[in-house]
DNA sequence: GACCCCCGCCAC
DNA sequence: AAACGTGGCGGGGGTC
């Protein structure tokens, strides 16, 4: 963002390269000190805000200089495993091309995929909406659209198999430092919300630690000697959506159902008083609740946690049919429950339909009171921790709308958590800071007898408590404890065989409860 | 060959 | 009519 052209201030002589970098640097800087300058002087001292985003530049400093340790040999067994799967299957896919087409296919260009299924196999084309606009596409949910056709299957099941695998294997090579630790850079102020950003560091090394895939996770390691914590926070959007309803409209009915053991449970109670025999035993509620079949093999409990998730961000029944793939009907039957309520009527059947009392029409309610906020000077929103933001769509579109009621959630976690890490930076020095994970951060502390006090301590610096008219409302963590950053039992995606099951992966902490000893040596991780 | 946009896909 | 938000990355395929 220069505004004078390093060329119009060259000397006779030409710049050197580094010359040209300096000037360039001193530039831009003392650019940002006239703006700095300007924006300060409307203030008598700066934004809380901006005095935080700063404090956190010393602990994601830290973070990014540290690194992560990897595992290089899992590592390299793994890329090696997914290359050889990719081969044989894209052997296979181009045997089958051969003869459907005569050439072989790259599953990842979209556009000789469009050839293939729509001119060469001559299928019905899919056109879907993204942002708008409708397209013919060949993304996940197109390709299972076409699976119906029987002689397009394989080639279906053999393209969305090669691009997972190819998905799996870049983010396995992203390249790592020569210590073996990978660093990704944060960017601290990035983002509209106030989350960190993560990505590739200045050096070119490292990537985006923010979206490893799960099953991919158990690479990064905890360094010797060490043991790794990952704390996050229990449903953190669904407490504060619950939390801005009873600060605005004193009706704490959301924020108590999040608080009231299994949210899930407690939302299905709500949601169905009658279709299900409650017995007021928590275990035994939640069993219920995630046994008893809504639709098809989808529990009523399901349907809580995937169905109010998506109605909470004013998605429609016809999204959440589609990302959950049910009818339309039975999703609008779950928001008229859930939220948005529904007056009698009979349908063409003449099948007399009662009126339907929503659960929680707090959360519609809350939803116009953003629109009316965004509507109205100055457009814009301030959550409990002070961070503002403008809206600049156009004030009575959906997607305006849509992004300011996401807002609040997504910052307010933004913001819980920056404060947590920013806390255990600050007062936990035993702690290396490793990873944030948006509502989550992970640390490794040293593996001896004084662990689960630490782990203790961590927990209670995450805390932290607002108040309103005498409600107090704290967002709980949860600790998880292990060796290495995938999951202990649930692996999810095994890279073939041997990965099924994960021992120096993450467990609930529970004190006391971790008898477990490191199973990989570490001289084999540092090898 | 550098650059850019589109596409598909991973996370929360 | 359009249809939940916030991000980053790599490959394809085009342009300059």
């Amino acid at each position: 963002m220069t505004l004078i052209k390093t060329e119009e201030l060259t000397p006779t002589t030409p710049l050197s390269a580094i010359d040209t970098l300096q000037t360039y640097c001193c530039l831009d800087s003392l650019v940002m000190l006239e703006v700095f300058e300007e924006i300060s002087s409307l203030f008598n001292q700066p934004p809380q805000i901006y005095s935080f985003e700063r404090a956190l530049q010393a602990p994601y400093l830290e973070m990014m200089q540290r690194g992560f340790l990897v595992d290089e040999l899992a590592r390299r067994q793994a890329v090696d495993s997914l290359r050889a799967r990719e081969l044989r299957l894209q052997a296979t896919l181009n045997e089958m091309a051969q003869a459907a087409c005569g050439h072989s296919l790259n599953p990842r260009s979209p556009a000789q995929l469009k050839d293939f299924f729509y001119s060469s196999l001559k299928l019905p084309e899919v056109w879907l909406s993204q942002k708008g606009e409708r397209k013919l596409s060949t993304n996940r949910e197109a390709l299972e659209k076409l699976d119906s056709y029987l002689y397009a299957r394989p080639f279906v099941s053999a393209v969305l198999g090669l691009r997972d695998l190819a998905k799996q294997r870049e983010v396995l090579e992203t390249e790592i430092d020569r210590d073996g630790r990978i660093r990704t850079s944060y960017n601290i102020a990035g983002t509209e919300t106030g989350r960190p950003s993560s990505s590739s560091n200045a050096f070119g090394t490292g990537g985006n630690l923010q979206n490893v895939a799960l099953g991919l996770r158990y690479v990064f390691v905890a360094d010797p000697g060490w043991k790794l914590v990952v704390i996050d926070l229990e449903q953190v959007e669904a407490r504060d959506v619950g939390w801005f309803c009873g600060v605005l409209f004193n009706d704490w009915s959301y924020l108590d159902a999040c608080e009231s053991g299994d949210l899930h449970t407690s939302v299905c109670k709500l949601v169905w008083p009658r279709e299900l025999k409650w017995t007021g035993v928590p275990d035994r509620d939640k069993w219920l609740a995630d046994s008893s079949i809504f639709y098809r093999d989808f529990s009523y409990r399901f349907m809580s946690k995937r169905g109010a998730h998506l109605s909470n961000y004013m998605g429609t029944a016809w999204t959440a049919a589609r990302v959950m793939k049910m009818p339309i009907a039975t999703l609008e039957e779950f928001q008229a429950r859930y939220i948005l309520g529904r007056a009698q009527f009979t349908d063409k059947k003449g099948t007399f339909h009662p009126a339907i009392v929503p659960a929680f029409p707090c959360i519609p309610r809350w939803w116009q009171w953003i629109a009316q906020q965004i509507q109205t000077p100055p457009h814009s929103l301030t959550t409990p921790f002070g961070r503002t933001r403008h809206f600049f769509g156009r004030p009575g579109d959906d997607t305006t709308l849509r992004e300011a009621i996401a807002y609040m959630p997504q910052s307010t976690t933004a913001d819980r958590m920056n404060l947590g890490l920013w806390r255990i930076w600050k007062h936990m020095p035993q702690v290396q800071l490793l990873g944030q994970g948006y509502d989550s951060v992970t640390f490794q502390v040293q593996d001896d007898s004084r662990f689960d006090e630490v782990v203790a301590e961590a927990l209670e610096l995450i805390k932290v408590p607002l108040e309103h008219q005498g409600r107090r409302y704290i967002c709980p963590g949860e600790a998880k404890v292990g060796w290495n950053w995938g999951s202990m039992h649930d692996a999810s995606k095994p890279l073939g065989q041997g990965n099924k099951f994960n021992p120096d992966g993450l467990v609930k902490w529970q004190p006391g409860q971790d008898r477990r000893q490191r199973q990989v040596g570490i001289k084999r991780i540092m090898a």
